[in-house]
DNA sequence: GCCTGTGGTCAAGGTCATTGACTAGATTGG
DNA sequence: CCAATCTAGTCAATGACCTTGACCACAGGC
């Protein structure tokens, strides 16, 4: 074997970057007037829009369950960023709406999103952008397919990108 | 307020990257036998070695509380993955230290580091490896400076990468 | 009209990490 | 030598986020 630990590991490397882009994310959203914020809410609120959505859309969106949709909604209502209203359509549904303020919420994200986009622009120039965001996607399509050594790679890939679907 | 949505967005994509390394992970560390592990123990195991650390080194290492540590530590105990020692300088202080079975568990974690780099190497090649690794770092430099308008980027980096250091 | 599938909820639990308050030993400076 | 202070680690509580499991109510095909 060698001497290994192989310390520019992209592992680690990934994992601090997605810290790094959610507190930045936070501290954004934050700077714009929005106290109270998570990360969920962060993520969840740009899935939006005025027109609304079902809940369970939002949960195949983000990658989780509807529980977990569920309990963020509850919680965005409370704040008073989202309300749900019923669906003409279906009784059973429901449609999760972004309120006014929602709306602002959901232009501050994406205002800091695009300050985030700007910021890397800069850095590194259009080209080395899209070359970084080509050599990303090809990394991790490598990774996940590790996890499905033959046959499967599309099942393996929905696995990995949806924790627990359906059964 | 333009048409945007700028959907190849970088942060959503290095969000879900990391979700990708981490169930990687998982899946290899379980494929080498090792059941019930968690993100948590596979990201700590690899900060240890057979020598024994001080909890408060390993949560400066790992960027967490020396409390989260502290748990950590104990459930690897219970696992039976490391020991805890006195530290015959100073009283006050405790050895982590990992045993036959940590050691084991610390191999298998960086065989899949290495099976992860391996594919990735394989995908890109060792010259847009290297490349990617430059770009991200420039990336979140370039991110993490947007916390600090001026002067102080120095503090800025050392606060998003060590989430609650000292008071 | 029943039966199955889908939309959504309640309840409980688990993981990871935080803040706050505290004890006990180490250190330093008069 | 001793008081003031710093440092190592702990306990307790809390919070964010997400999961599994068990349900109920409605939609829609046959």
């Amino acid at each position: 074997m060698s001497l290994e630990p192989p310390l520019d590991d992209i592992a680690p490397a990934i994992g601090s970057a997605s810290r790094g882009v959610i507190a930045a994310m936070m501290a954004g959203v934050a700077a714009r007037g929005f106290e109270g914020m998570t990360p969920a809410f962060a993520s969840l609120i740009p899935l939006l829009d005025a027109t609304g959505a079902r809940p369970t859309t939002l949960a195949a969106r983000a990658g989780i369950t509807k529980q977990a949709i569920s309990q963020l909604v509850r919680e965005l209502e409370k704040r008073g960023y989202v309300e749900q209203a019923a669906d003409s359509s279906d009784t059973r549904a429901k449609i999760v709406r972004l309120t006014p303020r929602g709306v602002a919420l959901r232009a501050a994200c994406f205002a800091v999103r695009q300050e985030m986009q700007a910021a890397a622009g800069a850095a590194l120039g259009p080209a080395r952008m899209a070359r970084f965001r080509k050599d990303l996607a090809e990394l991790m399509a490598a990774i996940a397919a590790l996890r499905a050594p033959a046959g499967g790679a599309r099942a393996a890939r929905a696995a990995v990108s949806r924790p627990a679907g359906r059964r």
